[in-house]
DNA sequence: CTGTCCATGTAAGGCGTTACATGATTGT
DNA sequence: ACAATCATGTAACGCCTTACATGGACAG
């Protein structure tokens, strides 16, 4: 399970509570990897239970109790040999490409629709990306381990050309089916 | 569901047994839609319920009850609507960028046998792609319908470009690692 | 005083995978 | 004779999503 090696990579920076985990998820890894939270406290507790972490509670008065997760050194060693071992390819699903797979049974103006609608989508995405990217751009020299931000990155760099390809793919179908060009 | 209407897609084409769309699926969308057996039975059970399939019973003397499926008017409509209607982007895990996205952890030895490894499975990948390309382009002259046929070689093109971009992005990476040049 | 943030969880349902179960027919 | 293919399904489990539920703190 990938979700509990991202939390296992993320308590191992540091302990952090299960409404910190979610933003670390929100603001990092959930363009690869989203994470929801109900989901997130249910993990937790089954990790704690395999003894991949430990849990701190602080009482707060008059207020929910804080609880921190800290990872422990089985979920350290778990952490290591997951991250170093190869994964087979994952098997996403494209609903979209069935779409385009069945597309004959379409006419062009829907199939072109579908289309255009992807290529709005990517090109916002791409957008995003490039800001983030360029956002930490801007903080890598003052940056305290240039190794694993630059890995971090790495993560941004295949998304962006991700949807390079994609936007690449879009706009030579669409100028293809425009002109009843149905070469490949 | 998209299964439901990959299924209403094969079936308007012609009507089949779940043994049948099993091997449809293997043949053509399990790379961007792999549907395993038990699901597509049960899916097709459910589908009958709901009306979008009629279910034939064929008898046959010594053997199994043979079953084939066919959509109904009510499954073509819903299969119309589907395939028109724009999807927003699926969310894609990729439990592999984790690993990278936590590379700081790891040495670069670890490292780059993670990207030895997917650059493996991804040139695999691409040479399968490209040969069942390169047999439906003999096979072009003398199809029946061109567009169609073009339409479901799309997805395969999908396929190549993303291989390709992921070649790409890995193999600088792998450079980048090895020269230690961490800019980004 | 209204909404957003902080912070925790439970419950139900959906989609998918893996394993199990059965038995005839066809090809080597 | 043995394996692969034809052909159908059930059961159990796992991961994820959506909806529900609660309540204090703080900012505009």
């Amino acid at each position: 399970m990938s979700l509990k090696h991202a939390i296992l990579g993320f308590l191992n920076l540091k302990p952090l509570s299960g409404y910190d985990l979610k933003k670390a998820f929100d603001q990092s890894v959930r363009h690869f990897w989203p994470a929801n939270q109900s989901q997130i406290y249910r993990t937790l507790a089954q990790m704690v239970e395999e003894g991949l972490l430990e849990k701190e509670i602080i009482a707060r008065e008059e207020r929910l109790d804080l609880k921190i997760y800290q990872i422990s050194p089985k979920g350290q060693a778990e952490l290591q040999r997951w991250l170093a071992t190869p994964l087979p390819t994952s098997e996403n699903r494209e609903p979209f490409l069935i779409q385009i797979f069945f597309g004959g049974q379409l006419s062009d103006e829907a199939l072109l629709h579908l289309l255009h609608e992807q290529l709005k989508m990517a090109e916002e995405r791409l957008q995003v990306y490039e800001a983030i990217y360029q956002a930490n751009q801007a903080k890598a020299s003052q940056a305290s381990d240039p190794r694993a931000l630059f890995l971090s990155m790495l993560t941004l760099a295949y998304g962006k050309k991700g949807d390079q390809a994609l936007l690449a793919w879009l706009r030579e179908a669409i100028e293809q089916i425009e002109n009843k060009n149905y070469t490949f």
